[in-house]
RNA sequence: GGUCGCUUAGCUCAGUUGGUUAGAGCGCCUGCUUCACACGCAGGAGGUCGUAGGUUCGAGUCCUACAGCGACCACCA
């Protein structure tokens, strides 16, 4: 027998002791043995990084794939679910750095090897914090899989990727412009940088001709760039510079103390180029081609010199230049100051423009020309192009696929390159006598050109989205063969947020598809797009944002610390919030008053239990014992079993179907919806109230009868924690577990059966049908006398004696309950009388009464009528019918709707108009009858 | 500049392929210490579905325009 629950719900004191058992008890172990692959389910936690605590964010994306996990492990799937984290190149970097500046040191003090082992000292102390919190937040991950992006195993991995890319030809390296992020000092990628739209200058300056015959205005917004200007661009079909073609201008301010020119102005030509617009400015742009894209091309275009100078902080890197070493702002109001100063600042202007910041530092992004590494992008975003245009990936929402396409069509090659030391350093080495590059998987001691032992590594480190790429084939043991391997990929699905569609998603499309192409299938036989791909199916869940729909950030100060929610609500409260909020498309506008909803659902559930456990304990005292296998599954019910039984099983089966159906659709938001409003409106509110008065197991009653209602209690009670343990899992485990007393037949209700029912089934059992018809007749009459007193204002306490004109079915169920009328409504005595009782002449005609569907409901009451209330409800009414009336009415003599309409709609339609006709008939009589009493 | 999304009750949001009287939670009003639960029970009020047109027998749902809000992408100095 179950064991006590205490009083009151307190999550708090149940929900550590569940989370620790199902870590020690390694519920959620998977192993890869021998399985169908179609039987599993897997998925990739979106390695949080190791710097990183727990937000919002984590907290959906892990409750929405733990539902998901644990529904599947219940419906029989070998659910996989692994755990990670990422090492997060920059941002480990920068909180040790952090540290050692407080110390007084910096990495540049204690040098490379020093510095990368202080970082793995950091990791162990704080690192992954965010995992102990899952573990806390009971997400059924496979603990026994755990990985981090830089273990010897991941790293080997890397390693082989990407030297196999660089075999291919598909890593190359080069002197481009690239994104530098002067705080941190190193290159960035396109995506690492957001644009935000700035009020800035655009300012006007003249160049003049070498030879001193003229000049030509040139427009820019970054003045201090000047001094690395090698040409000036017009557009060759500009009139206006027509003259000007082939000519020299000089460049103010370019003199160099102790240059080749002894202190002269550098000359620099005129060139014709098509990305001049004639529209923009002057029509004439200053050529850069060290430090803009747009510059650097045209200088490609026209064989111009790359001249740099800025160093790697942005500072002006010009020896002998009175620039030298200023900041490039600093620098910049001085050449303005310079220009003006020369009578060369023609003009300055308003303008906005979207300046570049890098996404870490916030730093404005400086193109850079240096050397980096970049991954040749086409070859690879054409396969994944492919892989979601032959729908071998799905994504869910549906409109996120153009997104994808939008940007993967759109591509450019990616700088994998950092000049940073934490990381995946890559796998190249640098000979000092040819100069060429070897590129090995184990460290080599000769250089592969020249055999010259004179080799040093690369001292770049790799995009941490590089390895977080490979992830859905790595953690499986890639390169190699494993079983793992060939049982789990493609992984089933990957769920998480927009921001990380292009970073990770996407990348991952495009290094899977490469890869895993060529790694035969388990079979042996060659694999295919479809197979190679690293999952089937991309849900994109929404944004949480504060309760007033901003971006929760540390500035605004409006982060909401799941912990702390948790501590106050419980962690199904709060997880049944976000899951019940999650609906796709649109953003979580989190809100406590939600929260505290779905705590007092909790309390709802925990006290439901109480109320059965008490009833078993009574009907032990009785001698009746119940024994678990009792009610294992559903209950043999017949159309002689009570109605509320037949009801509530039919109303499981549904709900149990309507739960199943969403979740395969991923809407968490209806799953949640159905199962509260099951548990809640119809297994409380109403299945608990009448069943409480077959569960009387005194010694004069009837005692099969009592124990038949407490075994299809029991079973439907049990099914619905079964119901709800996805999203509600500490709840449902404690409940259970105390239902079994503690010897459960399943270590964890999470290892048993889910309920499932078949749509067909549904529809088809001729048995749940009428009951659940019946059913609604039984509420109809008993909701319509609780209105009906109300409106009268019989007080709470009074018992009424009512009188009760039904006909046809629902006379059935009302005559055979009339005890169940009695005690939900407060009700003394129930008479069954004919229609025309109430009718003027009637014997109850002088009696209030109401009607309700097919139910007359009469009330016997005594206490005079409140008259103006009641004539301004019943006024109310007869509009509202007559509204309906009209408005049916209207169509009904449509002979284009009678026409064209399907006969479904018009016979529902007659049917509403006669009922409303009826309704406002009776409504006129009420009063009119009301007349005569005033 | 390009692309996509949103606008429904006081608040936060549902509303499947157009179809009978547009739903939920919270909040609000009224009444109840009914022996599981006041984190509760019962009853109730509250919506011209952003605006203006159009298609249709029928529009919250489809189309067009407009207004407001938001997101993402983007190498025009």
């Amino acid at each position: 027998m179950p064991h006590e629950l205490q009083k009151a719900y307190d999550p708090t004191a149940i929900e550590d002791r569940w989370a620790a058992y199902w870590v020690n008890e390694h519920l959620f172990h998977t192993d890869s043995s021998p399985i169908p692959a179609s039987h599993a389910f897997t998925m990739l936690l979106p390695p949080p990084n190791v710097t990183g605590r727990l937000h919002m964010g984590h907290m959906l994306n892990q409750t929405e794939m733990d539902i998901l996990t644990r529904w599947h492990r219940m419906c029989g799937d070998l659910a996989l679910w692994i755990p990670g984290t990422d090492h997060a190149g920059i941002a480990t970097q920068l909180m040790v750095e952090r540290q050692l500046a407080g110390e007084g040191s910096s990495r540049q003090q204690l040098g490379r090897e020093a510095f990368i082992e202080r970082v793995w000292q950091w990791k162990q102390h704080y690192g992954g914090a965010i995992l102990d919190q899952m573990k806390r937040l009971g997400a059924s991950v496979d603990w026994s899989r755990e990985y981090f992006t830089m273990d010897d195993r991941l790293s080997a991995a890397v390693r082989e990727a990407f030297v196999r890319l660089y075999e291919q030809g598909l890593i190359y390296r080069g002197k481009y412009i690239v994104n530098w992020d002067p705080v941190q000092q190193t290159a960035v990628s396109d995506l690492e940088v957001t644009h935000e739209e700035r009020k800035g200058k655009l300012y006007h300056v003249r160049y003049p001709l070498a030879d001193g015959s003229g000049s030509i205005v040139i427009a820019t917004t970054r003045p201090e760039t000047m001094l690395g200007d090698v040409a000036v661009a017009v557009n060759p079909a500009d009139d206006r510079y027509t003259a000007f073609h082939g000519k020299k201008l000089r460049l103010p301010l370019s003199a160099v103390n102790d240059g080749p020119n002894h202190g002269k102005d550098r000359e620099i030509p005129i060139v014709t180029d098509d990305w001049a617009n004639p529209e923009f400015g002057t029509g004439a742009v200053k050529v850069t081609p060290a430090h803009d894209p747009n510059d650097f091309a045209i200088g490609e275009r026209h064989n111009l010199p790359q001249l740099s100078i800025m160093d790697a902080a942005a500072r002006i890197d010009l020896p002998g230049s009175p620039y030298h070493g200023l900041d490039r702002y600093v620098a910049r109001k001085r050449i303005l100051e310079d220009l003006e100063a020369q009578g060369l600042l023609v003009d300055t202007k308003e303008h906005t423009m979207a300046i570049g910041l890098s996404q870490r530092s916030g730093a404005v992004v400086e193109p850079r020309l240096s050397t980096q590494w970049f991954i040749k992008i086409q070859p690879l975003a054409d396969k994944a192009i492919e892989a979601v245009e032959e729908g071998h990936i799905k994504f869910t929402p549906a409109q996120y696929a153009k997104t994808y396409f939008e940007w993967m069509r759109n591509i450019h090659d990616w700088c994998i390159s950092r000049q940073l030391w934490w990381g995946h350093r890559i796998p190249a080495w640098h000979c000092a006598a040819c100069h060429k590059v070897t590129v090995a998987r184990e460290t080599p001691s000769t250089c592969a050109h020249c055999g010259d032992s004179g080799i040093t590594q690369e001292t770049d480190v790799l995009d941490t989205w590089f390895s977080s790429g490979l992830l859905p084939f790595t953690v499986f043991d890639w390169p190699q063969r494993t079983p793992a391997l060939n049982a789990f990929y493609p992984t089933s699905l990957l769920v998480t947020g927009f921001d990380i569609l292009f970073f990770w998603v996407a990348r991952m499309i495009m290094l899977g598809c490469h890869f895993m192409l060529d790694m035969p299938m388990p079979d042996g036989s060659p694999r295919t797009l479809k197979d190679a791909v690293p999952f089937r199916e991309v849900y994109i869940h929404a944004l949480v944002r504060d309760a007033d729909r901003q971006k929760m950030s540390k500035t605004k100060g409006n982060v909401i610390d799941p912990i702390e929610i948790v501590q106050k609500y419980g962690t199904d409260a709060v997880r049944f919030t976000l899951a019940a909020m999650a609906s796709p498309g649109t953003d979580i506008a989190f809100s406590e008053a939600r929260t505290e909803g779905y705590r007092a659902f909790a309390n709802k559930i925990w006290n439901a239990a109480r109320f059965i456990f008490m009833n078993m304990e009574r009907a032990k005292e009785a001698g009746i014992g119940i024994h678990r296998s009792s009610f294992a599954s559903e209950p043999e019910l017949t159309n002689r079993s009570p109605i509320e039984a037949l009801w509530i099983v039919s109303r499981l089966n549904r709900c149990a179907h309507d739960v199943n159906l969403a979740l395969e659709k991923y809407r968490f938001d209806e799953a949640a919806n159905f199962v509260y409003q099951f548990f809640w409106g119809e297994f409380c509110d109403w299945y608990l109230e009448i069943v409480k008065l077959r569960l009387d197991f005194g010694e004069t009653s009837n005692q099969d009868a009592a124990s038949a209602a407490l075994t299809t209690l029991l079973y439907v009670f049990k099914s619905s924690l079964q119901l709800l343990a996805p999203f509600m899992p500490f709840i449902s485990e404690e409940i259970w577990q105390a239902l079994y007393d503690g010897t459960p037949p399943k270590k964890s209700i999470a290892r048993s059966d889910y309920p499932r029912y078949v749509a067909r089934e549904l529809s088809e059992n001729v048995q749940y049908i009428s009951a659940e018809e019946a059913m609604q007749n039984l509420q109809r009459a008993i909701t319509g006398i609780r209105t009906h007193r109300k409106e009268l204002g019989v007080e709470e306490k009074t018992l009424v004696a009512v009188k009760i004109a039904c006909g046809g079915n629902p006379g059935g169920v009302i005559r055979t309950n009339l005890e169940v009328i009695q005690k939900l409504s407060k009700v003394s005595e129930v008479e069954i009388v004919s229609f025309d009782d109430q009718k003027p002449g009637g014997r109850y005609a002088d009696l209030a009464w109401k009607t309700f569907g097919p139910v007359d409901i009469f009330i016997v009451y005594e206490k005079p009528i409140d008259l103006p209330a009641e004539r301004e409800r019943l006024a109310k009414k007869l509009e509202q019918y007559e509204k309906m009336l009209i408005s049916a009415d209207r169509q009904l003599q449509n002979p284009a709707f009678l026409a064209k309409a399907p006969e479904k709609i018009v016979a529902g339609l007659k049917k509403q108009a006669s009922e409303a006709a009826t309704l406002r008939q009776e409504t006129l009589e009420a009063i009119e009858k009301l007349e005569q009493l005033a």
